[in-house]
This record gives structure tokens, sequence and C-alpha cells, in this order.
DNA sequence: TTGTACGCGTTATCAG
DNA sequence: CTGATAACGCGTACAA
């Protein structure tokens, strides 16, 4: 391995000390044009790149962003990161991934780099240990959440509306002659799962339907949950009219079920999915959806960020963006 | 803003020297019992933790392994890094993701990160800039590449041999019955691309049966990508018997766009995919497809970089893994 | 067992 | 316009 060249050696090789060096390296206007250029000469001789350990540790920061999230398997995160990252770039901040994995061990190393000073500040996409574990984690460091605000995380945070959002699904199936309506939901503790169900009860309630428990099935967010919550499904003795899905692939998951045991969707059954994930668009038939403004939550979330790293004190915001019905193919219309 | 503790804060606290905090920070043994519980008190009471930046600096490395890759919207690449991470953590290196979004410049600031110490070593899984100029940009940095190896770029890889993966999806086309076999590629100059399309040719070369040009249409990987090349496809005066496509997005978007202009799939064409995406298997038809050993070359790529940090040259190294068949529905078996 | 003092590579402050 | 030098926070010889 070649042996890495320093500041030092740069200023040796030119004939010049190392702050000449640092100056032409931080493009400061008082150096001569011509021990610029030889400056310049020694630093491609050298193949030098200044190391920036030195150089954090001197100013403090990094100028660096972490975004944890729990995987990049679900693409959904994906344009939530773009959104993070246009943003960031604004201010010349470049953006880092770890992922969680679902482990608050992994989740913890992660913030290890935070507490440690090799990272400015971080977006959390999803959270693994207990809200107020993490404020206290976060003590002091400035940190944000999207998509999915974690109870007692004391962080600003930008969102949907879930419960709304769930709310106004089932209100579209309900004015489109769907009035057994299903929930295939998760069972675990997200904020998003609570409130998506919520708003599913609140929307029955309100239209002064009563649920029929065998039908609210929660098996979570994936495919192989829409299989075995539609398996389950049709092991009841009466079938609903329409499904409601916590997502988008469990809605894949459960019309792949259905179809496959002989009932057509949407002809017996409507199924509405959540998300607008992109093979929603493409499946046979193609999955009516809520679509969340993803870029738009990152580039907010980034945003709240820039502001907390700058000093301002902001974890109690918590912002809620607009969702939108997507119409397409999975849900019949009775008039 | 609190102001954060640092060593020397805790070494007046607890009434000792920075040197002996240092002592029981790193886990070394001549530290008396009380000392020692003095000094974890004042660091407790402190909220103290060390900044890494400082120690990377002292020693020269991060203990942190970079990922590069294009974007996280596709999936594929989930479990290519779930074999880095768990590689990686063996030994206690942590791994970070940036995407490079196929802009050049984005990627060279990752490099960057390499190139100033920030990070031990990287995985490309991606390459934007030509092979010589990454190879240059490298020099002196731990780097290997996987999945998708870059011609000129000097650095150890692990993939699938995409060429064969190809030819043995279409001799499995050939073998059951089909002779009329379209390819949906990609014209870029990403090696999988061309190995794919050799394959495709080689195949029908070595089977006697001539390329139609007209069935050769090169429109990408996504799923946007198969609507556009089907729909290319059925403008043809002549309808092939098959298509291999070159990702399971880009046949499941053929496949939608097929199924809605009425020709049944697979009882008019068969449709074959490669990578086996998650949903491959959930769509209906599901997928018939090739499936490469994502989470073992995500491993055996972190494993080789292991080596390389080591500072074993092994540059020239190429591993290519095994590939298989996944026979579901998409594809007609005739006899 | 503990403390002192130096150096990691950089930037910032001050003289000149 | 340039150079010498003191930090930044930490780890580690060496000394005590």
């Amino acid at each position: 391995m070649r042996i890495i060249a320093t500041i030092k050696d740069v200023a040796k090789l030119a004939g010049v000390s190392v702050a000449t060096v640092s100056r032409v390296l931080n493009k400061e206007a008082n150096v001569l044009p011509q021990t610029k250029l030889r400056v310049q000469d020694a630093i491609a001789k050298l193949h030098y790149s200044p190391n920036l350990l030195g150089r954090n540790l001197r100013q403090g920061a990094t100028k660096k962003i972490l975004v944890l999230l729990n995987t990049i398997s679900n693409p959904f995160y994906s344009q939530v990161v773009r959104g993070i990252e246009e943003c960031a770039a604004k201010e010349h901040y470049s953006v880092m991934l770890c992922m969680t994995h679902g482990d608050p061990v992994l989740e913890q190393q992660s913030i290890t780099l935070l507490q440690t000073k090799l990272v400015d500040g971080a977006v959390f996409l999803s959270a693994e240990q207990e809200g107020t574990a993490l404020t206290e984690a976060c003590r002091g460091i400035p940190v944000v959440q999207a998509c999915e605000p974690r109870d007692g995380f004391l962080a600003a945070s930008v969102s949907i509306d879930n419960k709304k959002a769930a709310y106004d699904a089932i209100s579209y199936l309900i004015q489109n002659g769907h009035k057994q309506i299903a929930f295939f939901g998760a069972s675990d503790t997200l904020s998003s799962s609570i409130c998506r169900k919520d708003g599913y009860l609140q929307a029955l309630s309100d239209y002064e339907l009563t649920p029929n428990p065998d039908w609210i099935i929660e098996e979570g967010f994936s495919i192989n949950a829409g299989v075995r919550a539609a398996k389950r499904l049709i092991s009841c003795k009466e079938l609903p009219d329409a499904v409601f899905c916590i997502s988008d692939s469990c809605a894949i998951g459960a019309i792949r079920t259905l179809v496959e045991a002989g009932i057509s969707v949407p002809g017996d059954i409507s199924v509405m999915g959540f998300d607008n994930a992109e093979i929603s668009k493409a499946f046979l038939p193609a999955v009516t959806t809520v679509q969340q403004p993803r870029y738009e939550i990152g580039y907010k979330a980034a945003s709240l960020l820039l502001d907390a790293m700058r000093g301002e004190e902001n974890r109690a915001v918590k912002i809620t963006l607009p969702h939108e019905i997507i119409e397409r193919n999975s849900v019949e219309k009775h008039t």
C-alpha cells in the first residue's frame, strides 16, 4: 500500500508552509497565483487529498447527515430518501444510509455515529427502541422523524395523517357501494398501523356499519402477509365485498390469493391498497390505493433537520402532508 | 444546545488524568476498580461519549465500509447489502450506503469519503464513471465490485456469469418447445446488459435459430421499459412464442401489456424474467425467472474487501457464483 | 497503577 | 501575501 501524502508533504514539495496549502485547498483569496500553481502542482503530483478526519475534528462538523431506516427492501423509502438528499444538497450536506433491520442494537450502533460526531444529524424513517429511550439517546443531537413518528420520541416529525387517510379510503369504498369491508392490518405498534386501523373503525362507525371481528386480520405489511390474511379470510363463513389493506404489498398478496381461490377481484371482492408502490400500477388488476407525498415528506424532514442543526428548537413540530386516493381497477364501483 | 463533554471534562470531574479515562474507555487492564468506578460515574454524569473523529484520526481507521449503489428503489440490492453487512459485522465493521442515482458527480463525492479517510473501504454495486477513471480515483484504497463488474475498473469482483445465465434461460425456453424467442434488453453499457444479450444470441446460434432483429428490443430494466418493449413487439407483423426479459420488472411490464392487448401469457406468448424479485412469485401469472445468489454475492464481496483492507493484493480476483432457473407459470411447456 | 506530553492532519489566529 | 504555531479530542509511549 502506498504511503498517503499529508498536507505537510505537499507543503514541503511546493516549498511553502502548510498554512498556504490549506488556503489553496479552501479557495481563500490571498494567495499569489504563482504559489497557488506550485501548490496545485504538488497536490497533483502526490495524489493528495485532505484527510477529512482532521478537518472535521478541527471544525467540529462533518457536513453529513444520516438516514436511519429499517430496510431498503421496501422501495417506498426510495423517494423519501431522494427528497432528503435533494434538500440536504442545497446546504452542501451529503447523506448516508444505515439500516436497522428491526434490531434495536443495530439502531443504537447508528445512533452512536451521531453521539460520536461522525455525522451532524439524522432522519429517522423507523424507530426500533422505545420513544423515551430514543429521546434520551439523542439528547443534544439534531434529529427528526419522517413517515412513522414514534410515540414518546421528542423530535420533529413529518408524515401524512394516517388515520384520516384510512378513513378516506374506507369512505371511498362505501361511496362506491361497499358495505361489508374487511381490514388487513398489522399487529405491531407502529403509529401507521394503529392510525390506519383507527381510521377504518372510525369510518365504519361514522357510516353506521358494524365491523365484523372475523374480518379484521392483522398479518403485516408484506406480500406474504397479504397471502396469509386472504387465506384466513377465505375460511370465514361469510365473505366481505371489499378489503382495505395496510399496504400495496399486502393488497397484492391478497389479490393473487383470492384470484387463485376462484374469487374474482374486483368482481366478487374489491381490494384497496396503501402507499402507491410502483408495482400497483402494473399489477393485474391495477391496485386502487392511497398515495403519500413521499418526496415531499423527505424534503420537509431534511429541511426541519437543517433548521435544528442551525440551533432552532423545533422538537415539538409535527407536520402532516396531504394524501391522495389513486383510483385504479381493483375496486368495483357500484352505483 | 448543551455543551458537549470531552475526555478532559470527564478527567476533571473524576479527578484523574485523561490517560486514565482513555484506559477505562478502551477497557484496558491496569486500572484500579475504584478509579474505574469514579471514571464511569463521571462519564454517566456528563453523558459523555468519545468523539470518534479524534479516535479515528489517531488510529488511522474508521471501522466503516461504504456501499455505493445506484438507487435503493430496486429491492434486488437489499439482500446483497445484507450479505455485506453480515460479513462485515464479523470483523466489527459497520456499513453505510450512499446512492449515486446514475450521476458520476455524486459517485465521485462518495469516492471522496474514501480518499479522505472517512471510511476504510467500499463495495461498488454500480459504477457511473469509466473503469479507468475509477481505477485512478481509487488508487491505494481498498475497493471491490459486486453484481455489476465494470470493464477497466481494477478491483476484485463477485457476480454471476451473466452470459451463461441468459444462455441457460434461452436453452430452457427452447427445451420447452419455444423457437421464436424475443429479447427485451437494455442498450446501456452495463456488463449484465451486454452479457445477457450475448448469452441470448449465443444460445440461438448454438441451437441453429436465427434471431429476428425486430424482436431484439432494448428499452431498459424498469416496469415501464417492459411496457414500452411489449408495445413495440405487438406492432411487429409477426409475434414470437416467447420473450426473454433482462429483469423481472421488465417482464412484469411486458406481461401486463400483452395481457391488456388480449395476448394470453403464457398461452400465446411465454415470458421469462431475470433476478427473482419478490414480486415475481406473487404476480399473476407467477414469473419464471433466473435467480442470483444475492446474499452470497454480497457476503463474498465483503469478504474480499476485508482481505484487501488487511493488505492482501486481490484486485485481479473475479468470482462467479452459480445462478438457478426458477420455474413458475409464465412459460408454457410444450412437449 | 497513574500522569505527562506528544502526535494524528487539519484549520484558524496571529505576526510579519 | 505568507509563515509559525496553537488548537480540535483522542490514544499511547514513556516516566514516575
